[in-house]
DNA sequence: GATGAAACTGCTCCAAG
DNA sequence: CTTGGAGCAGTTTCATC
């Protein structure tokens, strides 16, 4: 997937990040185009799949006191079957936000969302007796959130320039 | 933030996550309601601030090949003025998608993203140098994506509905 | 790239049931 | 909650420069 963007583009799209729903004509306007050429430089970046779609931003502090635990996974075994399994066996979880591969001593970590710390121990319970390859965990509660970008950030978007 | 939603709100919110720019007729449709009290349902979900906003999802995949990092942190005192301190610091860097406060040893753990591991590397130097009171540091290269939810389970909309 | 126009679709509000 | 409709705004395509 290369695709070669002008500064335009990477100004749409840092626009339709923040605003999604952002009418067609005041995109135009406020990248200085016409409205004809901004919708096929639009219809473009939608079609090459840098823009993968749009979504509604739900405000987490509406859901109520959740509970976020970062999780240190280790396995049993390193067997390219075992790996697949546990993947599988997460990708599968609603409450696994975020699964990582990581190199050096862990081999997943994983973001954990629950409306307790109890519920999150059934997870975990669960996860234990599915037979999943799971040995060893480490749990991290999140007591803050610091900094959480719902955005790729613009110096990133301009790596697109080349 | 106390809402009382049933189960054709959290309906919409789950269609509006994936389809942000869905119509508000075909939305209305999809919910098996007429224009006009779907209108005011969503009117009322933006108003109570449920929904933050919308945003267009970019493609991780389209920004080449970027590094992404788990990096652990430790401050050299626990004073309140020392986290206030690097917390802001690690706000204003663009290479930090998230920052989470954990309880237990480690002091906060971030998501960090930069186009190479000498990047991540520049990055870290500048925060050490930047007398931030940052004591040490652990780096967990990101080796695969296993998961990364772009939406808020369904399970946890249906807790709203209290 | 810009512009203007035409045909269409969807939006927002209003009235009435 | 429903339907229907009016007036307006935004979308998409087209032809022209």
């Amino acid at each position: 997937m290369r695709v070669k963007l002008d500064d335009r583009d990477i100004q749409m799209l840092s626009i339709l990040q923040k605003e999604g729903r952002i009418t067609k004509t005041e995109l135009a306007r406020r990248v200085n185009l016409s409205p004809t050429p901004c919708w096929e430089r639009l219809q473009h970046l939608e079609k090459v799949g840098l823009i993968e779609g749009y979504g509604a931003r739900i405000a987490w502090s509406a859901l109520g006191s959740q509970t976020l635990v970062f999780m240190e996974a280790e396995l049993n075994s390193h067997l390219a079957s075992d790996f697949a399994r546990f993947e599988k066996a997460v990708q599968a979880q609603d409450e696994v936000l975020e699964c990582w591969a990581l190199g050096g001593g862990i081999d997943y970590l994983l973001k954990v969302v629950a409306p307790s710390i109890d519920d999150y121990q059934r997870f975990v319970d669960r996860m234990l007796n599915a037979d999943v390859g799971l040995r060893r965990y480490y749990t991290y509660i999140v007591t803050k959130r610091v900094k959480d970008a719902d955005a790729v950030p613009e110096t990133l978007l301009q790596s697109l320039k080349s």
